[in-house]
DNA sequence: TCCCGTCTGTAACGTCGATCACACAACGGC
DNA sequence: GCCGTTGTGTGATCGACGTTACAGACGGGA
């Protein structure tokens, strides 16, 4: 007899095999054959399609609680896109048969699962449509607060340094230029520009792999005025 | 006691009501609050967002067997893209709520929909990463291709003027120049000139709301070479 | 500590495509 | 048939971004 789970990743978390991976460490890369899939229970996993040469394009980070890998476990095809650990992190995994096995003796898991794939794909054709009106420095903006999002979550954020700083707490994104550049389909140069604009404006500070928020709500209004 | 299905089309031609909608007309908008889900039962249906000003983005064509309209009946937000017949259509419609208890209860429709929306998620990821890699004529070559299968199925098709035309048979789109321009996010003159390169290669002739494909494999091979 | 590799920051230049502008063809209404 | 409207075809200009190039900063290893 099984029990109830509400979601899959409920069902990943009790049911599945926990294995922790290290930073950069891969869990699968495009065009594999494997068709586990996974739930992310600690860290950040991040989710990419590598385009022409060597350019990653960042498609989603994966925080605890968020399902991954479903793609291949439900069609069967080949990986399409990589996941690679962005910080030491600790993954639940499960082979596609027992997951097809619970989503067919479960519809409540597989309606809730249905629901996420719902979210994804408004994501990914929000995305599409945003991709040819939006500047270079718009596009950095919103994956900055995307970012910033998923970081001050669960976080180290830099105390705070001034009564300000309550207000617009600071977020660090322990990520180079090149890595930004590649997620948002831009030159380095190009983000590296757009990037001076954010911080002439205040709305953030770079150092070596290193990107410094000052508030989210301030990068937005600077990306906003970038119209 | 409920028949068996094995799919959501399925599902929707044997229990959902059936709908005839003429050319141009709108099922749904982005933005509306509707939730019912919908099956193409004959006829086309695009499926597209509106971007800035009154800039259409082509995320797809419906084809009969295919549904639509899922992602608010699963999640109950608004409309994240709108609906509008390409040519005299029926579809089969059936209620959010309707459509869910069919899920619950058949939990092989629901996988059989996992798998599907399995599928639209590569489509799009795909395409994010083909927007930044790819020029505006390599572009038109793929949606033209992806429009010439979609027509040369069910269309009317051109009756062949040479024996050659039985190895690479024409396929007409009966589209402007206008649509497919905001399709694929470039504008009309990019698109016009584009076009012009496929035309001196003789791969489509071109003409009022019209663009005759002579031969998939022939406007592949043109698009290859633009790399 | 020194040195080298990696990363950041910026400038110069070329190119693709958006925008503007205009000529012409096709179709529709009168 | 005549003319207004809509759609096609193409040239000119301009801006944003990719590319190339280089200078300086930081960090790790010998």
């Amino acid at each position: 007899m099984t029990v109830e789970y509400a979601s899959v990743s409920e069902l990943l978390a009790a049911r599945g095999t926990k294995v922790q991976v290290r930073v950069g460490e891969s869990l699968f890369r495009e065009g594999d054959a494997s068709t586990s899939v996974y739930s992310c229970l600690f860290g950040r996993i991040k989710i990419f399609v590598t385009t022409p040469a060597t350019r990653d394009l960042l498609l989603g980070v994966k925080t605890p609680g968020q399902v991954f890998g479903e793609l291949s476990a439900l069609d069967g095809r080949p990986r399409s896109a990589g996941a690679t650990a962005m910080e030491l992190s600790v993954v639940a995994c499960m082979s596609s048969d027992q997951f097809l096995d619970s989503l067919r003796s479960a519809p409540v898991v597989a309606v809730e699962l249905l629901r996420a794939m719902s979210e994804h794909l408004r994501r990914s054709n929000a995305r599409i449509g945003a991709r040819d009106s939006e500047s270079t420095t718009v596009r950095v903006g919103h994956l900055l607060v995307e970012l910033g999002e998923k970081f001050q979550r669960h976080g180290a954020s830099t105390p705070p340094m001034s009564s300000v700083s309550l207000i617009a707490p600071s977020v660090d994104l322990p990520i180079s230029q090149d890595e930004l550049a590649s997620w948002i389909g831009a030159s380095r140069e190009a983000t590296a520009r757009s990037l001076a604009i954010f911080r002439r404006a205040g709305a953030v500070s770079t150092g070596r792999q290193r990107i410094t928020l000052h508030g989210l709500d301030r990068v937005l209004a600077v990306t906003m005025e970038a119209s």
